[in-house]
DNA sequence: ACTGGCAATATTGTCTACAATATTAGATCA
DNA sequence: TGATCTAATATTGTAGACAATATTGCCAGT
């Protein structure tokens, strides 16, 4: 029902990506080729394009032979991703600072209005502010203008962020902390203070960190062997 | 003549990366299947499993119905690969302070000796400390224990930067002052200094991004309408 | 002579069938 | 009864053939 401009793969692509970060296939789970090409209706030449997609941004794991298993969400690997994105986010706030247009600063000005109204519309309910924490953060590094940051954090980052947050129900529990701690990168950028807005970011990307590995660790132990 | 354990399309895709980062292939270049399929005597499904690799590591970019081309270098890019580059390496560089063994301090400290020792021997002859920089950054970026990282380090971007050393005949034009910042860097780790580790790593970087891109900015601008 | 459309060609996208490898079930022997 | 080897099965890897799309060259019309 979407554009039906996109190839084949990427089509299916989606469609696994999404049922993988939601947990209609669940982590740790074995791809199995034929049928999941039977299912979308394809053969499996274009299913193992997609396959490979997915292994390029690390949803899946593929060994020679034995085929393509859905990654395994642990404490330690979210801990990588967030080293890793609170260094390339702290970097793209910089050059955000630095490149974007007026009109994009506007924009985000505007994004962060709308946010304030929908928590203090909908108090509890973070399920907007999930969203619009994930857009925020977007329109900043698309605002880095630097492509090779562009396409490795929303190509392949934000899709485990996101697997995280949807598998482990990780909504903020602190929106309007996150919203004053956007509130001054925002500003910063306004302002066209690059190092300002990286040392921001990185400290808000540092504190998101230790309230979603707190609550993950709380979740996930009284889980113990609920796999095979 | 290599070991065999790999698959098909990985050590196709292996054998043509070699050939775009040494220029065989050269830049802007359209790759065709049946041709490429009939080179490596392969058929063109796995070939085009390995055209996914190359793409997911911009060696190429492909579009549909069209075909797959060699990435074009540029300046821009190359700033945009060195500025990611130097947000992860300092991250690799603190990590590594963290992380790395006694015995891989070691091996890094005799690594560094080795390198002083061939600089002192070949003055001039750039190519082992060309081979030597690799290795000192390969090595920090495995001792960040960062999986994450290093697949992105050592998997992608880390091939674009030989292409265009490869391509520019960018060997470095001062091993002495690469080797004394090394050393530098080697010193914080060994102490475990994290920060500084990584401010001495930025650093390092940002002064090779300067030198190399003055350097390809003086090479490419009498070349002006190489191409077609 | 130049531009626009049309047909011929080439190239990519997809499917089906076959080969090689891994997994699993069963049977035999200690 | 348990372990190990073997054979049957399933799954992945590869090849070749066909379909769809894009590119190219040619011809006609202005």
């Amino acid at each position: 029902m979407e554009v039906e401009n996109k190839t084949l793969p990427n089509q299916v692509c989606e469609s696994i990506v999404k049922d993988i970060i939601t947990g209609v296939i669940a982590q740790g789970q074995k791809l199995n080729e034929p049928e999941l090409a039977r299912f979308h209706g394809i053969s499996r030449g274009p299913l193992r394009e997609a396959l490979g997609r997915l292994e390029a941004m690390r949803l899946i794991t593929r060994v020679p032979n034995v085929g393509a298993r859905v990654v395994k969400l642990s404490y330690a690997e979210l801990l990588e991703i967030y080293q890793v994105r609170e260094s390339l986010e702290g970097l793209a706030a910089r050059l955000a600072a630095q490149n974007m247009t007026t009109g994009e600063k506007a924009s985000l000005r505007k994004l962060l209005s709308s946010h304030r109204k929908h928590i203090l519309d909908t108090q509890g309910q973070s399920y907007f502010q999930q969203e619009g924490d994930v857009d925020f953060h977007y329109r900043i590094v698309q605002g880095s203008k630097n492509q090779r940051l562009i396409d490795m954090l929303v190509g392949d980052l934000y899709q485990l962020v996101r697997m995280y947050r949807y598998q482990f129900s990780l909504s903020s529990n602190r929106p309007q902390q996150a919203l004053k701690e956007h509130d001054q990168i925002c500003s910063a950028i306004e302002e066209g203070d690059g190092e300002l807005a990286e040392w921001l970011m990185k400290r808000h990307i540092s504190n998101a960190r230790n309230n979603i590995m707190l609550r993950m660790q709380l979740q996930s132990e009284p889980q113990l062997g609920v796999d095979s």
